[in-house]
DNA sequence: ATAGGGTTAG
């Protein structure tokens, strides 16, 4: 006995996917989107795009020169003699302290960022404290794998050691929270460097904290902050313009965008151009907004200029050249964009001036997917490897998702093996994608295949994958092999009610109510699952159509019992044990009184043997990173203020 | 030696 098609698994998650559906008659029923089908949690997402970010950056700058034309900013006065201490030069660097730096570095490019973060906690109560380098250097990485946690945790405790910050450490902490999609600690950071430390912020400081905040929609304090780099005494930097811009672009605010860039070309001198040339592609965009075509082209013109190798001076990166060709494609300029593209791929002469880059690619890879050119696509997209540019997961997800939603699943299964050929492994997203669309034309049994592969290959699929696998065996009759895949899952997801209503009862419409009760079992069994009254009520009813409605108080009845029985046991172990357990406290309690580290909680023996943690446990798992920096911050911020306090008496 | 120089497709 199938399950009705009506009332499939799918279309009822959708339903509970969106809040409104349930009270909300008139919302159409939400699509689920790919997105949900690739990483376990929106972490992952964050850390796979700060691992592209990184690979990308591997390309070298266009013009290194430029770097040296920032100003540092001078510094601050001290006047006031409690003033916070000033952090360390590089002159610390040296010795045994220098020799720690590069022990730490090691561990650190060995990808062993826990061991790092360990040793260099160690290293703080130790004769040989680690720099504000060292300590730098290590947030760094953790910022860049997006272990938020572990980056505030450390942190909160170098503060509390008293070891000051320096700008770069500042600037760390505000990208974390801007990148948890935290601006307000962000900018409660920044107001602390601005209050407290004993140096300026830096230009760097602006970049990080004006993209933060347009990227969190807070545009009015972006532009504020636009100001204050004024009054700090730095110059107008295009590339903060160039994000105040494409926010406001995104907001469809043309007239913004088009003030913003008036606002720099006077602030630079009041000359003819600008340039720097990653503000144009937004500048034309805001033009494009506003149906001002002619203006857009003219622009264009100046940026670009009409003929090769005449412009007026504007430098134009990959990267610019990138946002040009992408408003050419996102508004109906196609042709404008593959001439544009062509003549990129000429001025691309490396290593000495690289006008092409992989973003290239990939936004014309989308222009032809738009134009619903996808042989062409994929002929551009192999094009690639000429330019030394090399797809990465992303690029042939993109491709993949493209080809897939238009029918062309045996082309994207051709590129899926080229992935593994040149060495970039599929993702949770690729197997979402391939399997997902394998579902949707009805290859049921290949769509299962990618689902194991993804399991085989350690990769996580997340619950809506698993859903839809689950879904679409049992709609087929495949119920022992959907609770194949429910019993390698239900350890490794955190099942939802919906989940196990839907396994169970699949199981029970095949008349197997023992392995139903089973999982009913299971899940009492699991102190981390707690069986709904919603739950056993379905439960209750299955079984009460087979006149067995006492199986499920019978069985919690004995889980109960059981459960009474182990908790005696235990507390006459305990008993047994009380008196050689005095013992043991005694001679922890003597190791303690030697390290007498500030803070620490004297029942963690653990954490401080191996690690002086400060404040309360954390024993944060990366997966709910989120929700735990919740908590982090707020410890985090408490911190901060303790730390300052310590360094004021200090 | 430690932040950052920007884009696109999820």
């Amino acid at each position: 006995m199938a399950l009705p098609k009506s009332t499939t698994f799918l279309t009822h998650l959708k339903t509970l996917t969106n809040p409104h559906c349930l009270h909300r008659h008139h919302t159409p029923p939400p699509l689920i989107t790919l997105r949900f089908l690739s990483f376990a949690t929106p972490e992952e997402a964050a850390a796979e795009r700060r691992r592209r970010k990184r690979r990308l950056r591997i390309e070298p700058p266009l013009s290194s020169f430029h770097r040296s034309q920032q100003q540092s900013s001078p510094p601050k006065p001290n006047q006031n003699p409690n003033a916070p201490k000033l952090p360390e030069t590089v002159a610390a660097l040296s010795g045994k302290r220098l020799n720690l730096h590069n022990q730490i570095l090691t561990l650190v490019r060995q990808n062993d960022l826990e061991e790092a973060a360990l040793y260099t906690r160690h290293s703080v109560y130790s004769n040989c404290r680690p720099s504000i380098f060292t300590i730098n250097a290590v947030l760094t990485a953790q910022l860049r794998q997006s272990k938020y946690s572990d980056l505030l945790s450390l942190h909160r405790f170098i503060t509390q050691a008293s070891i000051a910050p320096n700008v770069i450490t500042y600037n760390l902490l505000i990208q974390t929270y801007c990148d948890c999609q935290r601006p307000d600690n962000a900018l409660e950071q920044y107001k602390l460097l601005m209050d407290e430390a004993p140096f300026n912020p830096s230009p760097a400081t602006y970049r990080i904290l004006i993209k933060g905040l347009v990227d969190n929609g807070k545009f009015e304090k972006a532009l504020e902050l636009k100001e204050e780099m004024f009054v700090k005494g730095f110059n107008a930097d295009p590339v903060v313009y160039s994000y105040l811009m494409s926010g406001f672009v995104r907001n469809g605010d043309s007239d913004r965008v088009i003030g913003l860039f008036e606002e720099l070309r006077e602030k630079l001198g009041g000359g003819e151009v600008v340039s720097d040339g990653v503000v144009y592609g937004s500048l034309m965009r805001g033009y494009f907004i506003k149906g001002m075509e002619k203006e857009a082209m003219e622009w264009y013109n100046v940026a670009v200029g009409k003929n090769e190798g005449l412009n007026s001076g504007v430098k134009m990166s990959a990267i610019a050249y990138n946002l040009v060709l992408d408003a050419f494609c996102k508004n109906g300029k196609f042709n404008e964009a593959l001439r544009l593209f062509d003549r990129m791929m000429n001025e691309h002469k490396p290593p000495r001036r690289l006008t092409v880059n992989l973003g290239s690619f990939n936004v014309m890879v989308d222009g032809y997917c738009g134009e619903s050119r996808f042989e062409e696509a994929i002929e551009v997209f192999r094009k690639m490897g000429e330019y030394r540019c090399n797809p990465d997961a992303l690029s042939f997800n993109n491709l993949i998702d493209q080809l897939c939603k238009n029918g062309m699943l045996g082309e994207a299964e051709k590129l899926y093996g080229e992935m593994g050929e040149k060495g970039v492994n599929p993702d949770e997203y690729t197997y979402g994608v391939l399997l997902d669309t394998c579902f949707n034309e009805n290859r049921i049994d290949d769509g299962a295949t990618y689902f194991r592969k993804m399991i085989d290959l350690g990769l996580r699929p997340n619950l809506v994958v698993y859903n839809r696998v689950v879904d679409e065996l049992v709609k087929v009759g495949k119920v022992d092999e959907a609770k194949s895949f429910f019993d390698t899952m239900v350890k490794k997801l955190k099942m939802d009610d919906a989940s196990y209503k839907f396994m169970m009862k699949a199981l029970s419409d095949v008349g197997k109510l023992d392995e139903m009760l089973k999982i009913v079992d299971e899940m009492l069994d699991d102190d981390g699952v707690e069986l709904s009254e919603e739950l056993q009520e379905f439960v209750r009813g299955e079984l009460r159509k087979e006149g067995r409605e006492e199986d499920l108080a019978k069985l919690m009845e004995e889980k109960e019992r059981q459960k009474a029985e182990a908790k005696a046991k235990e507390a006459e172990e305990v008993e047994k044990a009380k008196k050689g357990a005095t013992r043991t406290a005694i001679s922890s309690l003597k190791y303690f009184g030697n390290k007498g580290a500030e803070g620490e909680t004297p029942d963690n023996t653990d954490a401080v043997e191996a690690e002086p943690q400060v404040g309360e446990e954390e024993n944060v798992e990366e997966a709910t990173a989120v929700e735990s920096n919740l908590k982090e911050d707020g410890v985090e911020t408490e911190a901060r203020n303790d730390g300052a306090n310590e360094q004021v008496t200090a």
